[in-house]
DNA sequence: AAGTATTTTATAATGATTCTAAAGTACTGT
DNA sequence: ACAGTACTTTAGAATCATTATAAAATACTT
């Protein structure tokens, strides 16, 4: 309940009513100190898990759709199978783990200063990310 | 007929048997210059305007995964609503114009040398991929 | 507290992909 | 060429993630 009123805030400033479920899915995600990326069955077993009451999966896909409209949460295209959510929201790059499928994010002074040399007429770039597939040794 | 053993071949060689329908999508998919990047439905669309007879979509599926099974083709991940696939079976890097979802291959020069410092105890990079993302001016 | 707008929910609908099992085709040995 | 076997194609059903629907519940305003 005290930290309640951050995530009030939050929904307010966007125009979201701060209901039961968006603060609770608020918690959950943003209540942590590292990037955290998620899928929606995640975020759903994470709510029946660690969390009493329960929330429709309908609200959870509407509230997801919300909080990435509004630009709390990005979406990351690893696998086709199923969208994967993003906390951070910034453009950044990715570690992507195959054995586990799992991302960790990337600083940008983790990589290599990057300049693309190519254009083309009349497109301008929107954003420049980086995916690095990683395995076990051996 | 002439070029359709050069495709024959191409199957032969990893045990898959040249049956019309394969060859068919052998020259759709092989039979050009330029990469091509694709998804089923758009292949299918194809085949159903370009080609004389009718190729089941359950074939169609079939057939690339066959074919990306032995490496003629390479699943790109810009979407999590379809698989888009890629006859450049080569790791590289992409432009995505946002505005028609179209996907352009980038040459290794057209990028900066990329270096990547992080490292991950237990863990060896597997590949390197860039995806600019691109719209229209302004 | 009443009235209105928004939200949640269960459930149905959709769309991409995968599965099934029967009919068709390709290959092998003769 | 023929018969036998293995592989492939196919239509249709099944599955699974996601989206739509519309009624009940909740939040906000006055
Ligand atoms: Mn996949
Ligand atoms: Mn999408
Ligand atoms: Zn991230
Ligand atoms: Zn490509």
């Amino acid at each position: 309940m005290s930290d309640n009123t951050e995530f009030v805030k939050k929904l307010r400033s966007v125009g979201l009513r701060p209901t039961k479920q968006r603060l609770k899915i608020c918690k959950i995600l943003f209540d942590r100190k590292n990037t955290f990326h998620f899928t929606i069955s995640d975020l759903q077993k994470i709510i029946k898990t660690k969390i009493e009451e329960k929330v429709s999966l309908a609200t959870i896909y509407n509230t997801v759709h919300s909080f990435k409209k509004k630009g709390y949460l990005k979406e990351i295209s690893i696998n086709s199978d199923k969208s994967y959510y993003d906390t951070n929201i910034t453009n950044h790059h990715h570690f992507l783990d195959e054995e586990t499928n799992e991302l960790l994010d990337l600083d940008d002074n983790d990589i290599s200063n990057l300049k693309i040399k190519k254009t083309i007429p009349g497109k301008k770039i929107k954003s420049i990310e980086v995916l690095v597939k990683i395995a076990n040794n051996n």
